[in-house]
DNA sequence: CAATGAATACTTGTATGCAATCATGCAAGT
DNA sequence: ACTTGCATGATTGCATACAAGTATTCATTG
């Protein structure tokens, strides 16, 4: 038991066909190209992706431990998807532990990651003002992605990143032509002070502000399209 | 060559080996049986559970998922385990959620629901009284997980599980003996009452203090271990 | 004796084969 | 027409086979 120096895990996940084939049924599940209800066949997938029966079969088990799929015996996995009650109650969920991770990163502050944070914000105006859809809403991600990699709680953050997994197909969605995005980007202006002294009181109490602020986004965007109105409209900025 | 067994398919789950082994091995990384840092290889487990290697490639894919290790290219699964500050930052996390399935469950109570609770209240109150450890520890848990399976939202009742899990061990050696049993109960007993009328915020408010409570005791009972004392005295009713 | 390089063993990743189980459809009988 | 029983096919669960990469060991050499 010598030997150290293992492959840094920061981003790299595993380049394996199991993974590959996970992320992909995952990203298909999210963002609603593949349907709830619908069953993931073995055999059927593995022709499609033009791989085993054993990648498949370790993806469609990870998918089960998300919560994604439900193993039926001689069904297949039958997708769950995520509906508006599900996305309503990850902003809700959110709410509730998403400000406790801005406190710990509060907590957990240092010189290199007030550099870092900061640099997301301005780029985050940055695109702003230049009306870069895509990337606002990749610094947007990249804002409280970092937020909740600097909470220093193993557990919490895993759980934070599955939920925003969960909504990725939302935020993307609902990037365009956000009537938000200023207003969001002020408020992850002070957050980042917050962070940035230290404050966890006030790091937590804003960051409760502006997740509840995207949520009420949300529910006006589920009124929205339940009159019939498409997706795409209003805003991101959660 | 090895026994087949009649294994089949039956009940999807729970019957599968690959169920069976992953079970065993969360078992074991929760309680400690396993230590972290310790690398589980495919063709070892296999030997020892007297499976082949598929069903434990499975159960490793499916731990990974639920973050208790971490895939190392070629070094097999290293364990991650689950530390104090892991057991702290749990009870954190669920004074911050676990209010808000009570108060979910409170706006989605049923006569059949406030009868079913008040039975698991009653009954730990008779194994209290009989000081059945055992059970009351047994009762703890259920009443608990039958409030989050009454909130009605998969995403949350999901994560709460995952967090109940981590810290069973805790909840297991924390059994014996507790001081804070009859007070753990009467807490209880506030909280269903408040669930059974409905009262969301009231709810809420006594969950949090409750889990509030539990982590305190689990405080002390840390500090104590570091004193050198053993592991299972003192408080569980969390 | 130390260094180096090749052989070996270990470990995972992927594919395939086989058995068990369940769903489905069809035919026969009442 | 309705039910029952059987044959067939679909699908999973598990085991094994094979390939590739890496760590380790050991022998050879300077």
């Amino acid at each position: 038991m010598k030997k150290q120096e293992n492959v840094g895990v920061g981003g790299g996940e595993a380049n394996s066909l199991s993974w590959r084939v996970f992320e992909q049924l995952e990203e298909g599940i999210l963002n609603g190209s593949i349907l709830p209800g619908e069953s993931l066949i073995e055999l059927k997938l593995s022709g499609e992706l033009g791989v085993s029966r054993t990648p498949v079969r370790e993806a469609i088990r990870m998918l089960e431990q998300k919560g994604l799929v439900r193993l039926v015996p001689n069904k297949g996995a039958v997708v769950l998807g995520v509906d508006s009650k599900d996305l309503l109650d990850v902003y809700t969920i959110r709410t509730y532990i998403e400000g406790l991770a801005s406190r710990w990163a509060a907590e957990n502050i240092t010189e290199a990651r007030r550099k870092e944070l900061r640099e997301i914000v301005d780029l985050q105006e940055f695109y702003h003002l230049k009306s870069y859809q895509e990337q606002i809403s990749e610094m947007d991600s990249r804002f409280h992605e970092t937020i909740f990699s600097y909470c220093e709680s193993r557990t919490l953050q895993h759980m934070l990143r599955d939920l925003h997994h969960m909504i990725q197909r939302y935020r993307r969605q609902s990037i365009a032509a956000s009537g938000r995005t200023e207003k969001a980007i002020a408020e992850h202006r002070l957050i980042l002070e917050a962070i940035c002294q230290g404050n966890g009181d006030e790091a937590e109490r804003l960051t409760v502000i502006h997740i509840n602020n995207a949520k009420e986004n949300l529910l006006k965007l589920l009124a929205k399209e339940d009159k019939g109105a498409a997706y795409g409209e209003s805003g991101a900025s959660n």
